[in-house]
DNA sequence: CTTGAACCGGCCGTCGCGGGAGGTCCTAGC
DNA sequence: GCTAGGACCTCCCGCGACGGCCGGTTCAAG
């Protein structure tokens, strides 16, 4: 049976022990004996296995005696859906570690430490945001277009520069030409995100991440971590005076 | 630590359990305890476990003190050729449903035997032909276009049909007429495998499973199957005498 | 001091089999 | 009839990355 179905004994003897596929007669020493009817389901099943189907599912179309091939569709169109699902996935991962890759190409083996950065930062990311979330982020992104991110990541970095001179000489934090710079910064990570509905949501996880990581956050920068931290919280106090 | 990570408590245990993140500190009582560094290895962990890379091979490489930023670079590209396969696979897999579901449709319920009978031919399908093979033949299919693999069909049903009649009549296996028409249906199925090379491994696989399943294939064609059975009789004969 | 939440180690379950141990059976050749 | 070796049997452990439960301990707040 094994060598004519092209199967592994041991699967058979599987099937058997999970009582989806039994041989309908045994020999008087218990050897296994299969009929032509047998034959017939173990194609079947091994059919449906070699399209994803797990063998609960088999069993339970294969057993529906309503005749069911109106089940049997649909297991197929819920295999489809959840492959197509799968396949979203892969895409998103291949995209994912294409990017990083990329990166460590670019800048053709950078600080050890800046890489390890940027793993931990992949993490906290995947922490706070779901992926319609991200998809979300990304479509957002793809409408502002490349150039306008590369004007707003070195929009960021004036800000950045400025503000860490203000924390300095620890400009107050009533000081209207600091409100406007920590205005702009919100305004600036604002545009990335949706407005209204999810984009809340979005504006919501981002915030939890930052006040949960600015520290980690930090340490992915091109800047000292001890400034960025003492930047961050200058930033909190500019904002709860506001 | 698994609420500020983002993990459950659980993966913690295991991933001490299995020495890949052991916290650096015990509490006098036994409770773990993580320092910053372990925090730290914890989010590298995680991000190349949503990338998709093992356990194992996540302890190897940061475990990896060359500083090797090298050896990571060949895990996500190993990581990055694997998921191309794999999506590869996941195509094939949703074409092959997607062709199922359309069968099914168009043919609004067709005899559920019928339908059963395809899944065998699938699963004798995945018997006998490897998946290159497979490819191959698909693009064989494509470079011959629709039309012509209909006409290829109905040809079939015709050479199908006279050559029932001769069984039917008993004609000699010698008679010039039947020997052409075998030469026709020869040639019809030669025109579907590729020439040379590996053409000729899938023949010799297609030759094994006509000759080991000729009545599980005569089961899934729309004409009887004890009338098919005499007919593939009646062709290795004829065979056999050219 | 109590109480409820969090933590501990340990063990079983998942899914589709693979692989091995130790014993029985079957068939071909002498 | 005997023997050799292959095929079969049942029973059990293993994978990978945890989830979940149990009975017991520890911790922090009131």
């Amino acid at each position: 049976m094994a060598r004519v179905s092209g199967t592994t004994v041991r699967a058979l003897r599987h099937y058997d022990e999970i009582g989806l596929l039994s041989p309908s007669e045994r020999t008087a020493s218990g050897h296994r004996r299969y009929t032509e009817l047998d034959v017939r389901r173990l194609y079947q099943v091994r059919a449906l296995r070699s399209l994803g189907v797990s063998l609960e599912e088999i069993a339970s179309v294969l057993s529906d005696s309503t005749g069911g091939l109106g089940a049997m569709r649909d297991l197929l169109a819920e295999q489809l859906r959840g492959l197509e699902v799968h396949a979203t996935q892969v895409r998103q991962l291949t995209e994912q570690l294409r990017g990083l890759l990329g990166q460590i190409d670019r800048a053709s083996m950078p600080d050890p430490d800046q890489f390890l950065t940027t793993l931990e930062m992949i993490s906290v990311f995947e922490t706070y945001f779901t992926t319609e979330q991200r998809e979300q982020l990304a479509r957002r992104r793809a409408e502002l277009g490349s150039e306008s991110i590369e004007a707003a990541k070195s929009e960021w970095a004036g800000l950045v520069e400025e503000l860490l001179r203000h924390v300095e000489e620890d400009t107050p934090v009533e000081d209207p030409q600091v409100r406007s710079l920590v205005a702009r910064w919100d305004a600036l990570a604002g545009r990335f995100h949706a407005d209204g509905g999810d984009g809340e949501q979005t504006k919501a996880a981002a915030q939890r991440m930052w006040d949960d990581n600015s520290e980690e956050i930090g340490r992915s920068l091109p800047w000292p971590t001890d400034r960025m931290r003492d930047l961050v919280r200058y930033l909190e106090r500019v904002r709860q005076a506001g």
